[in-house]
RNA sequence: GCCCCCAUCGUCCAGCGGCCUAGGACGCCUGCCUUUCACGCAGGUAACACGGGUUCAAAUCCCGUUGGGGGUGCCA
């Protein structure tokens, strides 16, 4: 009881304020996005301020457009920020702190090349301290190190992996600044954290390594509130590598334009790594903030699943209205379906709706109406047109399909009613005759948006290849 | 090599010393619904990596082994 009136305190004394730092050096992928949601729902849960904080210190890999792509991504997740800052327009503050640890003998130049390190102590090894008491001056080729100390343990609690602990021996002397001016990643990292007054910091376990290095330059800063880390665990591929832009499929904007809807996705990234305590996996954004908390996350990585996110997104197709889905589906099959008649889609939607995964899924459902019928598959021709029956069904239903009122009913009645006459199930040749394919949306409803002339012509054609 | 981390069904999550003959979800399989497919519904399949401790009691705590991952850049 105690306890909780202590946590209730905490949480309305201590203000949230957390960052997603992404590098504008790719598209965003599942695995920033999923690291962005969490800093996210945990703002949100907690009354905080969410960041969005641009690591563009490399300006060689870094591409402008880039950042427009991760606003774009965001945006489409319906992850907002609240506040947003690039570290190139921070480079000075960067160099002057710099400068002053140089100062104050806590850094120093540093004009060994990668090549002078390898020579002097192979691959494997760190720096070693070489240029440490050289007392070198700026100058051409000169990048500035930090000094680490020899002795000793750094060491954090972090909220998912518990005590995090490193010997600063194994710590080596890391550049801060590059010989080119440009500040490095530890460094913006460590100032920024401070001075925007981040209470936590959420971020993937490939980032653990990079952690004490950024608390020895907070300390050094004479920063005494340091934030509360927690290290998501990685998504991982089959393989259980963490993901890669170049290996897997990972682009959130390929997944919006394969027809994933932005909630499923969200939802999806949500239980890599976290689960609500009542096991109800797929539900309202409102519910997952109030429950969302940093110290419920899982430590163990976890596999990206297409088909789970499938499912997901499937149930979230469902819940559409039936005008939602029209709108959301339409462009997919206006891609492949330029002339496709609107009216004559909108009515045809529903039975897609139901049936698809992803919107890209939508068109070949439909081809058969907007278009022409598709080729038949050689083995479901045999399969279904190769039974002694389908002559007679197919014969029959052309007979008497002239004189047949134009409405699903009545077609129902008469391809089922020659099927009873024979004995015979005859919907399945007349679908593959009309479709192309042996399954689908349902066949009558459709049917009356073709003219009885097409139909009729279908009919033949396939009878005319028995 | 060195440093850090991880380990429950094939996959994701629940479990935080007794409610566990381990629960939910995806997948897969079966049945129902339906003269297609799908949706829906009802079932089924399947896991605490291994070995030592601690304890009256361990999936849960400790140690080790094995396996896996991350890092080791003048990338972030």
């Amino acid at each position: 009881m105690e306890a909780t009136i202590h946590r209730r305190w905490c949480r309305k004394l201590m203000t949230v304020r957390v960052r997603f730092s992404p590098a504008p050096t790719g598209y965003l992928h599942v695995g920033g996005a999923r690291s962005a949601l969490f800093n996210w729902l945990y703002a949100r849960n907690r009354g905080g301020t969410f960041i969005l904080r641009i690591e563009d210190t490399d300006a060689d890999r870094s591409e402008p457009h880039l950042i427009e792509a991760i606003h774009d991504s965001l945006t489409w997740l319906g992850i907002d920020w609240d506040e947003e800052v690039r570290q190139s327009d921070r480079f000075d503050d960067y160099r002057a702190l710099a400068a002053d640890f140089v100062a104050r003998d806590l850094a120093y130049y540093c004009g060994c090349t990668r090549d002078d390190l390898v020579g002097r102590v192979g691959e494997n090894a760190g720096y070693d301290g070489h240029c440490r008491t050289l007392g070198l001056e700026p100058g051409e080729g000169r990048a500035i190190r930090f000094q680490t100390p020899d002795t000793g343990t750094i060491g954090w609690d972090d909220l998912v992996r518990d005590r995090v602990e490193f010997e600063n021996s194994v710590l080596e002397d890391f550049i801060i600044v590059r010989s080119n001016g440009v500040p490095m990643f530890h460094l913006a990292n460590a100032y920024d954290d401070a001075e925007m007054k981040i209470s936590h910091v959420v971020r993937g376990e490939d980032l653990v390594n990079t952690t004490p290095r950024v608390l020895l330059l907070m300390a050094a800063m004479g920063v005494t509130e340091l934030p509360t880390y927690a290290h998501l665990p990685l998504i991982v591929n089959e393989q259980r590598k963490k993901l890669s832009k170049r290996r897997d499929d990972v682009a959130v904007g390929d997944y919006r334009d394969k027809g994933y809807l932005p909630e499923a996705m969200r939802n999806y990234l949500l239980t890599l790594g976290w689960g609500p305590k009542d096991n109800i996996e797929i539900r309202p954004i409102g519910e997952i903030i109030e429950q969302f908390d940093l110290v419920d996350i899982n430590k163990a990585p976890a596999f990206f699943d297409v088909k789970k996110l499938d499912h997901f997104n499937g149930e979230y197709i469902r819940m559409l209205s039936a005008d939602d889905f029209v709108e959301a589906s339409l462009p997919h099959v206006v891609d492949q379906f330029p002339a496709a008649d609107t009216e004559v889609y909108a009515r045809l939607a529903p039975f897609v709706q139901e049936r698809v995964a992803r919107f890209e899924e939508a068109p070949r459902f439909v081809d058969w109406i907007l278009g022409d019928a598709p080729e038949p598959e050689e083995k479901d021709w045999r399969k279904v047109m190769g039974k002694d029956h389908v002559p007679s069904v197919l014969d029959a239903v052309i007979d008497r399909l002239p004189s047949t009122d134009w409405e699903p009913k009545a077609l129902e009645s008469l391809v089922l009613g020659v099927g009873q006459e024979l004995e015979v199930k005859s919907q399945l040749p007349v679908r593959l005759a009309l479709t192309g394919r042996r399954s689908g949306v349902p066949l009558f409803e459709p049917m009356v948006e073709l003219s009885r002339d097409v139909v009729l012509r279908r009919l033949e054609q396939a009878r005319g290849k028995l």
